[in-house]
DNA sequence: CATATTTTGTAGCGACTGTTACAAAACAAG
DNA sequence: CTTGTTTTGTAACAGTCGCTACAAAATATG
């Protein structure tokens, strides 16, 4: 019966996304939704109940389709674990350059915008922290388990540090968008892990 | 001759300062900045150029007023110098309780905020910084002296390692402003530094 | 006091904000 | 086709935005 929608809503999450993460919540409006998405604001508002409502559902759809893929990509698909974790981290300023805006995290940049907001919007924001500190200290099991690390090397602890190591670094990469300097943040990153060289195998 | 300005400047800057530490920079309007200031528009517009020129000011401001401060207090003041690091950590969360909004530094809020737009901007976030930098180096430098940490450790690579700790606890205490946390938080960032322990010296 | 200079307060500018009422248009089921 | 339901486009709401023209008030100098 009902008239059929002219558009593919993950594809309208997807646009969003990149307006709120490349300007923030409050310096996206509606006009440049609607010219985003191509839909008309009573479209937008019939279909999500507010600007509120429709960041909510950006943030989930961030989650699952920008953080869980590089957690697949870069640290489950990985053959060395620690070699996926320093890709994961290189990655992370790979759109720097061109005189493109700096974009970090989405995460990142609305904890530092809205956090003091409302309740849903902290919760999405600590399901991906969440997400991304069980991925690190799953591959740095995986490296203690491959002896690239000392066996006594606490990895829930080492997961928190990468993790405060990641929001550091998203910080620092839009104040330095400079590739060059970044890879030095992410060298000295990797310098405090205690990793076991080949040589100094027994 | 001319009628002097029934205010005080950096009280004005101080004023405005709290408010866009706590709203950010869209979300603080010039009325906020009015009531807050006791200012008409018009005496701010007039001593001011604009709000952006304001908010250069209220930079400087507060790289002088805080951080600067902090850094004396905790870092120069300190007998020893890691305890002086461990507290600088510990006292960016002071604030949290009371269920106060998430303030984090106003440096950082910024970058992730505004850093795109004019160089103005982003020349003040590089010298604050430059100075925490300077100023973690120089207590490192001070540890590695007194034997606290290895006579080989790289000082300036540690100052880059604690710079990027520093700003991920600000993201991380907006996300989970819970001091026991971040009181965690900070330990895991200390456990990495190599420190000599008493009984280790020889 | 008179004058020159600056700071205020009032009022309002045009543009933009998120949001909505309402009717026209589009479609699935009968 | 008709009916029922939903999605659209148009237009506009009240409110706020950064900002400013202008005159009144205030004050250090002469």
């Amino acid at each position: 019966m009902p008239r059929p929608a002219g558009f593919h809503e993950p594809d309208i999450l997807t646009r969003s996304m990149l307006l709120f993460w490349q300007q923030g919540f409050a310096a996206t409006s509606v006009r440049d939704l609607e010219q985003a998405t191509g839909l008309k604001a009573s479209s937008l508002y019939n279909r999500f109940q507010s600007k509120e409502h429709l960041f909510a559902r950006v943030l989930a759809h961030y989650i699952e389709r920008v953080v869980q893929l590089r957690i697949r990509r870069y640290l489950n698909a990985a053959e060395d674990p620690v070699i996926g974790l320093r890709r994961f981290f290189e990655t992370t300023y790979d759109y720097i350059g061109d005189g493109r805006p700096a974009m970090a995290c989405l995460l990142t940049n609305t904890a530092l915008e809205k956090a003091a907001t409302d309740p849903p919007i902290r919760q999405q924001l600590d399901q991906g922290t969440r997400l991304l500190l069980q991925a690190f200290q799953t591959s740095l099991e995986d490296a203690r388990e491959r002896r690239l690390l000392p066996s006594q090397y606490d990895c829930q602890r080492g997961a928190r540090q990468l993790l405060l190591c990641l929001q550091g670094l998203l910080v620092d990469s839009t104040i330095h968008p400079d590739p060059a300097w970044l890879k030095g943040q992410v060298d000295a990153i990797f310098a405090t892990l205690p990793l076991i060289e080949p040589g100094e195998m027994q």
